[in-house]
DNA sequence: ACAGTACGCTACTGTAGCGTATCGTAGATG
DNA sequence: CATCTACGATACGCTACAGTAGCGTACTGT
């Protein structure tokens, strides 16, 4: 199940595929949407443009065949012919749903400057907005960090430690919204002290405890 | 102080920067920051580009001066010259937070279709994200949708309705951050149902609460 | 060894967009 | 009414970029 999924690649297309997207991530984290262009990825690529051609035919197929490689964060074993495995490794199990949290959490900052998919996080707003198509992609992906916070919230009800009947969608985007919303718009990167704060105050609530 | 700030402008000037700013705005709103341009604006606008490059020797200050054009949500009174007061009228003040940000909020998610501002969001991500100087801007403004949630927070906090030391920024960011980032990223247009749930799923927490 | 295939290079067409120059006109201001 | 200022129209030059054509070369699998 970790093997190639497609046997017989000549080795010649590997490597283009492989130098191509891999310089269109780049490219695209760096420059974002707007920057994106194929004479770009060409030149960081050392790919010859004809040849870039014969594999996606149209800027906005590189641009998709990009995104999709994409993948939502470090899925451990899954994604192996994925560029998004930086901030890997199994989702933490330690007991605690708050501690699992920070965990996940704590890794995703560290990894906030080399993860592609961060990198790239304002680039696929833009992209998300004007093309349809890639839209689907997007949240593809975006449900895919979503899924992992909410597996731990799962845990986290069945254990008992959080209350029954909590909508994990909703709860998991309260994690992450507060976050990527600052980043994105006020242009703040994300710390550990600001993560642990989103966590605890979502655990507690902002309202008075009534009597009981 | 509700009077022209500039009193003496040829009424030609005043014309032509608002005819243009507007297209702009809508512009940018439409087509995102990458399909912004001068010559988009020139047809939409029907002033001359000759005229518009008068105003602004360049396509990054006729964006800045659009993106400054747009305030926070309607500030009532406030923002006389600016285009964003679809939102208006005065803050919510029902005795109750929660119905107050119930409120404020709904009032944003009917008016979202129209607002300069919320129509203009994904552009402005990429805008900030590339461009320093206007990602200052758009920080500014986004502070100011923040800083109307905070003083219902703080209303709240005083009435003792929400707990004390309370950190207002960061309750706010929780309070739109999700909102924001499922339209952004997931596509999903913000809904009544929705910015409730948000509301009270950080009024009340999401761990069980312990005795006492 | 020999097809077959993929790649590289150079050169090219066409378009969109930024920013400028020139000149003439219309509206504002005293 | 005279002048000053802002506007409009056309026409540019220039760059970046999408996408194509043609031809030769190098690698792969049999």
């Amino acid at each position: 199940m970790t093997a190639a999924p497609t046997p017989n690649v000549d080795p010649r297309v590997a490597r283009t595929r492989a130098a191509v997207l891999g310089a269109a991530i780049d490219l695209l984290a760096e420059r974002g949407y707007s920057g994106f262009s194929v004479e770009g990825v060409v030149e960081r690529s050392g790919i010859a443009k004809t040849t870039l051609y014969r594999h996606w035919p149209t800027r906005d197929d590189l641009l998709a065949a990009a995104i999709a490689r994409l993948d939502g964060a470090g899925l451990d074993g899954a994604g192996l012919d994925s560029a998004g495995l930086e901030g890997a490794g199994p989702l933490p199990d330690t007991g605690s749903v708050r501690q699992d949290l920070l965990d996940l959490q704590a890794r995703r900052v560290r990894a906030a400057r080399t993860t592609q998919w961060e990198r790239c996080m304002p680039a696929l707003v833009e992209a998300a907005a004007h093309h349809p198509e890639l839209a689907e992609v997007i949240a593809r992906l975006t449900g895919q960090i979503l899924a992992q916070i909410e597996t731990l919230l799962a845990r986290g009800v069945e254990r008992g430690e959080l209350r029954d009947g909590l909508d994990p969608q909703l709860a998991a985007s309260a994690l992450i919204g507060p976050i990527v919303f600052r980043r994105l718009l006020l242009h703040e990167a994300p710390t550990l002290q600001r993560v642990a704060d989103v966590i605890d105050l979502l655990m507690q609530g902002i309202a008075v405890q009534g009597p009981r």
